[in-house]
DNA sequence: TAGCAAACTGGCACTCAGTGGCACTTGGCA
DNA sequence: TGCCAAGTGCCACTGAGTGCCAGTTTGCTA
C-alpha cells in the first residue's frame, strides 16, 4: 500500500474508501476462487476503481492481499518514534507496541486478517511480500537505536535480532490464531494479542534450545 | 532455482552449465545496467538458452538474482537431516552448518555472491524472494525438531526463533561482508564465515538489549 | 465566493515476467 | 541399437504492472 495519510480531507477519505472496498472484495474472492484465479482487472471492475488507480493505492497484488496484516506493521512504523522513546528491554517495548497496534485496528479487521494470513500460508510469494514492510520497520528501528545508543557497540546488530524475534513471534502467533477452527468468524484481537505476548515472552529462552 | 540434482549425468551437467552461464551473465549485467533494465529475454539471448527453459531452471528472475546466496541455504537444506542429528545448542549446530555450507561453495563464488547481495540491498522484492528459501529451511527445521523433541512443549516455536536468529545473523554478516570497499574482488569466504560466527555468537545477549 | 493550482482519475497502449502446449531432440538404459 | 523418458525451443498468450496525458475534483486563498 502506498502512503496516503488519512487526514480527514475528502480526498484522503475517498482514497481510503476505495482501498477498503478493494480489500473487502479481494480477500473473500481469493479465499473462494484462489488467489491466482482472481485477477486485478476483475477486482477493479467489481470495486469500480480503475486499474491505474489500483496500482497507485497498492504496491501490487500481493500488497493488497496482505493489507490487513501489513496495516499493523504500518501502524507500528507510524508510532515508532514515540515507542522507541520509552525505557526498558527493547523486545518488550516493541512487543507492547505491536500489541497496541493490533488493538488499534478498525472494527471488523479480524475477519479480513484471518483471510489474509491464510493466503500467506499457501502462497510463498505473498508471504515474501510481507517482508518488505517488516524490513522497512527493522531499518527504522535499527537507525533509531543506532542514534540513541551511539557508543554501544553492536547496538544495530542487537536491534536486528530483536526485530527478527518480534517478527518471527508475531508470525507464529498469527499462524496459531488463524488456524483455529472457525477463526474467520470467531477470532478476536484479544486472542491474537495474548498469543503475541506469549510467543515473545519465550523468545530469549528459545535461543537456548538444545538438541539432545 | 528449481530442483535438478546434479548426479553426474550428461543431462544434469548440461543443465548446471546453462544455469551457471545465466548467473555469470546476469549478475554483472544487473550491476552494470540495473536489474530492471536487463530483461530475461536479453539474458536468454546472451546465454543461448530459451526463455522457456530459463523458467524451468529458475523460479523467476529474482531467483536468478539470488542464486549464489540461495545456493548456501539450499546446501544447508540438503545437509539438514545429518546436521540435526547432532547434539548441542540448536543455534550453534545450525550456525556451524551454515558456515560449512558457505565453505562448500564452488571456487569463484564470492564475486557473484557479493553482486547478488548488493542487489538484495537495493531491490526489496529480490530480498523478499530470498525469504521463500529461508522459510522452506525453517519449516524443515521445525518439522524435524518437533519430531525429535516431541514431548518438549514449545519446541517448534523455539526452532522458529532459532532459525529467525540464524537468518538475521547471516543477513547482517553478508551486509557487512559485501559493503567492504573492493569486496567484488577481495571478499573471501573465510571473512564471511568469521562474520557469521561473530554475529550468531551475539544473538542470545542481543535479545536483552535495553532502551535507557 | 471565485479562481487557480495541485492532487487525483481513468483510458489506453504498452512492456515484460511467466506459462501452457506441442513437436522435436537428446540422453540413458536394457 | 532401439525405445522411452527427460529435456528443449518455439509460439501464442495472460496478467501484473507502468508511462503518458487529458480531464476532473478538491483545497485554499484572496
Amino acid at each position: 500500500m502506498k502512503t496516503h495519510p488519512v487526514t480527514g480531507t475528502l480526498r484522503s477519505r475517498r482514497i481510503a474508501r476505495s482501498r477498503q472496498r478493494l480489500v473487502e472484495i479481494a480477500l473473500p474472492a481469493f479465499a473462494e476462487h484462489g488467489y491466482d484465479a482472481v485477477t486485478v482487472d476483475r477486482l477493479c471492475d467489481q470495486a469500480e476503481v480503475s486499474k491505474r488507480s489500483f496500482f497507485r493505492y497498492f504496491d501490487g497484488k500481493e500488497d493488497l492481499a496482505l493489507t490487513p496484516l501489513n496495516d499493523v506493521w504500518r501502524t507500528l512504523i507510524t508510532d515508532l518514534d514515540a515507542v522507541l522513546a520509552r525505557s526498558g528491554p527493547l523486545l518488550a517495548v516493541l512487543g507492547d507496541a505491536l500489541v497496541d497496534a493490533v488493538e488499534q485496528m478498525p472494527p471488523g479487521w479480524e475477519r479480513l486478517a484471518v483471510l489474509s494470513a491464510r493466503l500467506g500460508g499457501t502462497h510463498p510469494e505473498i508471504d515474501a511480500a510481507g517482508v518488505v514492510v517488516c524490513e522497512r520497520l527493522t531499518q527504522q528501528v535499527v537507525d533509531t537505536i543506532a542514534a540513541r545508543l551511539s557508543g554501544t557497540s553492536g547496538a544495530d546488530l542487537s536491534a536486528r535480532f530483536v526485530c527478527a524475534a518480534m517478527i518471527a513471534g508475531h508470525r507464529a502467533a498469527v499462524d496459531t490464531w488463524q488456524s483455529a477452527p472457525g477463526a474467520e468468524t470467531t477470532a478476536t484481537r484479544a486472542e491474537l494479542c495474548a498469543l503475541i505476548r506469549t510467543s515473545l515472552a519465550g523468545a530469549p529462552a528459545a535461543l537456548e534450545i538444545r538438541l539432545p
